[in-house]
DNA sequence: TACAATCTCGAGTGACTTAGTCGACAATAC
DNA sequence: GTATTGTCGACTAAGTCACTCGAGATTGTA
């Protein structure tokens, strides 16, 4: 029927300038416009994610002429974890699994908690693993493989 | 800030239903009336939600006085996955995992669709190996720990 | 100083989804 | 035939998503 369990466009669109960025790093700022031509991202709503990012340190901004954005961080030491999680709230698949909740009995008739929690931890845990530089890496390496003149 | 990756109630809903219809398996149909009060569901919602799990072979009704529903299937052979993918649609996390789309690479943009692929195999893994008996059952003992009196 | 290039921020919007309710209707036991 | 139960589709209020827009703040350059 409808869908679930799904990350929004913030995580897919955010995570896309991020990596663009690390593609850039030490080399200054880069242009929104840039950012949003090249992984295809609609402009102006680009502007709300890169708030976000910058609120929660992932990114810093310089205005005027020759002004842009760039990561406030190593590529190496940016999680995917918590990128998705200034983008996107919470990424617990339950209501009840919520940061704030007691693990203990609170919810009487939540039925299928305990699994969720497991997947959920795991899925926590990847994440976690995963930086930006890895993220960046992939995607040369797949970019390379489908269009290998894309790199200049 | 929002809520990002999360179960709708109708499977959260939708799971106790069974697990209370579980519970009551080769006693002869249980009333929509008092799955809905035992586990807190909205009746007329119920209602939708029986509606797909009869659809998809689930779930038997039966009408008139004395009528109801009951699984039908062993709860031991209903498998939390195939539930919560008739009740919520896909559980795919990014809309490029979707079931009809090819793994290899049409999506140039998609950076983090490895991991997520990752993740969503071992979850749906993991909720393939629960079964509405086992859900059964950590269910009546965790109720048991809350309210000794609970099991007639 | 003027100006242009940038980013910044909040308000607004249309389409869609969620979480239901409601009422007419169908089946069946007695 | 009547009470009891399920079935089905229409409807809806509130919220979320995916944006757009515009007025403004900063800063480099001439």
């Amino acid at each position: 029927m409808g869908e679930a369990v799904r990350l929004s466009t913030k995580g897919d669109y955010g995570v896309r300038a991020l990596i663009e960025l690390a593609l850039h790093e030490g080399e200054g700022p880069v242009q929104r416009t840039g950012i949003a031509a090249r992984r295809q991202i609609p402009e102006s709503y680009l502007d709300h994610l890169l708030a976000q990012l910058r609120r929660d340190g992932f990114v810093r901004s310089t205005r005027g002429p020759g002004g842009g954005h760039e990561l406030a961080q190593p590529a190496s030491e940016i999680r995917l974890l918590d990128v998705l999680e200034s983008l996107e709230g919470s990424l617990a698949p339950l209501a009840c699994l919520e940061d704030g909740e007691v693990h203990s009995e609170q919810h009487v008739v939540c039925g299928q908690r305990w699994v969720w929690s497991e997947i959920y931890d795991a899925m926590r845990a990847r994440l976690a693993s995963v930086t930006l530089a890895e993220l960046l890496a992939r995607d040369s390496a797949r970019r390379d493989r489908i269009a290998p003149s894309y790199s200049i």
